[in-house]
This record gives structure tokens, sequence and C-alpha cells, in this order.
DNA sequence: AAGAGACAGTTAATCGTTTAAGCATACATT
DNA sequence: AATGTATGCTTAAACGATTAACTGTCTCTT
């Protein structure tokens, strides 16, 4: 700026003012304007944003804090809200907790520190306090995917309770009776309404005797999931599983191929979320699928009003699953 | 800073001295010492690196473009790219290309003006003056996945040659002769060198007159590549299919699928770079795989030596590919 | 007693923008 | 002629850190 000033033979802030657009409202002659608009493409001039964000206080950066980049989930999550955010001139700068409070505690710093103007933020478990002191700092932030009770921040996740409702439905009406659900060990929100979708949806279905939530941890999921499948066919004559994340239904059905379960006759499967590996099981796996789009959108949209003030009371967003059916979960052997 | 310094009773100079560890050089007295902590402490400092980073005229922040991040190569990629970045202070600026030029150069300029203090990049074609500019510039960058030859930019590819060339020796030795290869119709080296890898094979092998290269463009390649795969079944009696890219290796398995054809007796086919779903294909697939841990590692080493200025010359690093043979690949039926 | 050197701090410029406030000059109005 | 106001531009502070250069005191040496 200091060098088009100088050539044009004018203090920097009329540059400035014309660069902005402010050439009417701050009446710079014409004259003046074009001289200035010269000298700023001849000398290609770009605007350094970080001075720019020090004196106006924004950086047009959000902070996305997820599980697992890797995660394809989350992968195609991040899709989605980069694409909304350049929309808007935003920028996105990217964390995985691994559901750890302590990594997502220090990405929060870290993210502070660089100023970004609010947060997209999957919280992991125990991090209720983290979130609470940006939200009493008056810090704008989404949760997405999740979302903590009791915290009064914004949030987009889907219609966990009716996903897995209508999952047990479907197996019901399918013909199979001894159905269980396989779940994280998490006192996170998202969890326990998939667990009380199911619960509900089997008691409501007069099974409520044959009710089996089995968890899993996060740290062993792996090793744990594949055992317990095995138990379940072997030992709990369990005639379905629904598997109750993305990760989840991997491990699940490595397990059932390890065994060679056969699917459905022997067990019935539905996933969650959506893999290309579900397309490629044999038979193809019923899913409940998110969605994505709308979830990643939706939680730009409310952080962007958030971060311009327009939002004066706590949104909740609850999004609707879809449930794909294929054949893993189709008609149980008992029935016709 | 200003509310420490007021706080204790000296100037900020002192405080920052103190904050930065240089209380010794600078001979500050220990009972200041002691307060200043304690007021930073007590005030719940956080330094603004927004104001270091104009003083610094560093912001570390690391650029990083891929093709897109929803695609689970790019999305792992990005993770330990992430990880190995915050292992010094590093934080990472996402961007998704879809191997568009004009959408590279616009995520480039942007992050430009964000003062980043370096690029991974994965580029895309035709976009060699982009980098060129970048090299020529001084901004450190380094090319991942893809490198761009004539242009003395880092690299960090696959051994993308020793690769196909591995699979097209593997599929010999099983006893396929009418072997082909599906790749993206592109110039860009990594994937000339995968064809120059086969073709080479193929010759070694005494099948020069079985060559078979079928490209399909980036755009449509969900369609092509399924029309392609069944063309080669019924028309061409192609025996064995190698796709070049993560993405072609779905879209193949989608047509496979869809047409039913029997692996490997009808077709054998061998994968690239790795995804869940080949392990749930029915036989699970053989396939190429990507070393994206060291890939990852090595970029960011490279790329903050060149920050640093401790890097003299070009580093091109090629590494090894490792081919997992399964059943997709498997002994051809017309061998003993 | 004078000079050197250590010690402990302050001052003010700087990074590249933005922007409120001020200053001339020209012209129009009474 | 005095006043008002529109026009066109400049000045300088501010954002929050870093850091070279400087200013005082003491203490020690010769």
């Amino acid at each position: 700026m200091k060098d088009i000033a100088g050539k044009v033979g004018v203090s920097t802030a009329l540059v400035s003012y014309v660069l902005n657009g402010l050439e009417k409202e701050k009446r710079v002659s014409p004259a003046v304007v074009e001289k200035i608009r010269a000298a700023a493409r001849e000398l290609n001039y770009k605007p350094n944003q970080i001075a720019r964000s020090l004196r106006s206080g924004s950086t047009n950066t959000l902070g996305l804090i997820v599980a697992d980049i890797a995660n394809p989930f989350f992968g195609q999550l991040a899709r989605v809200i980069e694409d909304e955010a350049s929309r808007f001139q935003y920028v996105v700068i990217l964390g995985s907790s691994d559901e750890d409070c302590a990594k997502s505690a220090s990405l929060i710093d870290t993210l502070l520190d660089r100023q970004v103007d609010g947060f997209i933020l999957v919280p992991s478990e125990g991090c209720a306090e983290q979130v609470e002191l940006l939200v009493s700092r008056n810090i704008p932030v989404v949760l997405t995917d999740r979302y903590l009770p009791g915290i009064p921040a914004h949030a987009v996740v889907l219609d966990n309770y009716g996903a897995t409702r209508e999952a047990v439905s479907h197996l019901v009406g399918n013909g199979y009776r001894r159905i269980a659900l396989v779940a994280y060990a998490s006192s996170l929100v998202h969890m326990q309404e998939r667990i009380r979708g199911y619960c509900e949806a089997m008691d409501a279905a007069g099974m409520g005797a044959n009710k089996l939530v089995e968890t899993v941890s996060y740290d062993s999921a792996k090793a744990d999931t594949e055992k317990l499948v095995a138990a379940l066919v072997k030992e709990q004559k369990t005639e379905a599983v629904i598997f109750a994340t993305n990760a989840l239904t991997l491990f699940g059905l490595y397990a059932v191929k390890k065994h060679n379960f056969r699917v459905p006759e022997e067990l019935a499967v539905i996933g969650f979320d959506g893999n290309e590996a579900f397309d490629f099981f044999t038979p193809p796996l019923t899913y409940l699928r998110q969605p994505v789009e709308a979830i990643g959108r939706e939680s730009v949209r409310i952080l962007l009003e958030q971060i311009r003030g327009e939002l004066h009371q706590t949104v909740h967003l609850e999004l609707k699953h879809q449930l794909v059916e294929r054949g893993s979960s189709g008609k149980s052997p008992g029935v016709d």
C-alpha cells in the first residue's frame, strides 16, 4: 500500500479507501481513483490479511475440530464445510481430536490464539466445560454430529433416536426378534439417543425382553467388536445387529467376514453413516444414512449468522436420517 | 500484555522478554520475572498470534491443497500432515481443488493473502505455471502424490513406475496374459509413470502385443469406467485389469459387481491405494498400497526444512509401494 | 577520581492495514 | 464580507506483539 501511495503521490488512507470501494463515501476524485487502481494492478498488490485481521479483529477463519479427518464421514463433512465456508470468503483450519479431551482442549487453545472467528466442533466425551467456556466467552460455536445437553450451544445433529428406532422397526417388520445394538461406551448424547431409540422401539414391538445393548470402548473398539459379534451369534442367539457408528459397522463386518457368518440368514446387519465398503459387502448393507451435506451446510450457516451477530436464540437442528434398505436385513429365515 | 505490564508496573518490553524466555539474556531481575509470570497466569494471558505473525512475518501456518478431502486417501494424508505439523506448532489450512486449475489458483491466492509459511500441494493438471510462480517467488512448496517435471519444486511421490510394473509381473506370474490398465486421461507425470510401468512390464514379459491402456476423464470417470470394464470383459477378452487410482478402482468394482463378473476367474483385478471396500469385496482385492504415513511425514519435514532455510537442493523423494496380494489376482484358470 | 562494565529497566519504531478526525480550498448563500 | 458547506485529501492513532537502541544506577578497578 505504501508503494502504491508513493507511486500515485497520495496517502495510504486514500489507497485504502479506493481499494475497499469507499471512494464514493470518502469522496475521492475520479482521477485519483483511476490512478490508484492502475498502480495497484501494476504493482500486483495483494492485501495482507494478517494486518487486516489485526486491525479489524476478525480473521475470516473458522476452526473445524472433528474426531478424525481420516474417517470418511468427517472427510465428507469437512469437504462440505470447506466449500460452504469459501462461498463466504472464510477459510478453514483443521484439527482432529481423536475423541480425546486433552487434544481437543489444546486444539481449541491453539485456534483461539490464532483468533479464529468461530468453531465447528465435534465434541468429545467429557469436554463439556471446554465448550461451556467458549460459550460463556461469547465465542461463536456450533456443535456438529453431537451435542452437549445443558450447554447452551447451537447444534446440528442427526435425528439419532428416530434413526435406530426405524432400524429396529425395519428388522422387526422383516421377522427378526433377537435384535442387538452395538454402540460405543459413551455418555455423549448422540450415542445415548441411538441407544434410547433402539430400546424404545424394542419395547414398543413387545420385545423388551430381547433387548441387548453391547458397548465397546473407543480405544479397543476393533478387537472388542470382533469378539462381541462372535459371541452374539454363537452364545446369544442374536438374529440381527445394528451398529451405532460407521467405524463400529466396519469392525463388525470384519468380524462377520472372519467368522463367515451368513448375512442375513445367520445374522442380519444394519450399519450407520454409509461407506463404500457397505456397497461391496455381500450382500450389500442396509444402513442409516446421515445427511452429511445438510449437516455441514447448516453448521456453517448457523456459525456465520452467529459471527455476524444475527442469531439471538440457541438453535438446535435435528436432521432426518434415511434408511437405505438392501440385502443385509432381508426377510428373516424364520418368516415365510 | 499491556494489562500485565500495568499490573506489575513495568513496560511491555519486559513482559515480552519474560514471556518469551529471554529473561536471562535480557537480564531481568528474578523478582520481576516472578511477578510477570504470576500476573500472566492470573490474567490468563494468551498471546495474539495474529499480532505476532504481523510482526515476525511468519504465521506458523501451512496451506494444504489436495484434490478432494472427502477422498479417503487424501483424508488419511491430511491426518498425517496435521499431526506432523502440530508437532512443530504448525497449523493447517485446508483446501480442495477438485483437480481444477482455476480453483487451485484461487486457493493458492487466498492462502498467500493469509501469509501461510508454505504449501503442501497436490498439483492438478495444467497448473504448472502456478507452482512455478510460487517457486520463483521463493515461497516454500512441496508437491505431494504427484510432481511436475521441469519445475524445480520439492516433491514426495510414490514409485509409480515400479508399482504398476510389479502389478503386471504379479499377474503375469499368475498366468494372466491379456492384462489391461485403466487410468485417467491425464498428462500428469504420476499417471504417465503408472502407464509407463505397465507398458514396460508388458513388453518385458513379451506381451507387448497385448498392451491395452484405457483412459477415462476425471469428470465422467464413474460412467466411463463402468462402460469400459464391461467392454473389456465382453469385447476385448481381457483377463486382468489394473486400476490406476483409488477412485478408478472403486468405479471399476461397481461395474464388476453390476455385471456379476466372477473375480478372478473371469477378470482378475488389482486396485490402487487401499480402501476398506477392497477388504469386503469378494474376493478381497489385491492392491498397490501407498505409504501414506511416510508421504505425509516426509512432505512436512521437507517443507519445514525449506521454511527454516535449511534446504539447498531440490529434493525429489520416491517412496516404495507395497503389493498386497489377495484373492482378486489369484492363479489364472488357464494355468495348471 | 575517573572510566569500564555489569545490571535493570524504558522508549519507540515496526509489521500492514483501517479509520476517525482534521485541514485546506473552492464555491455558494445571505 | 462573513458564513456555511461541499470537496478532496492528510494525519496519526490503533490493532498486539517484538526488539534495537538507549538511559540510568551501581560496583569495581586502577
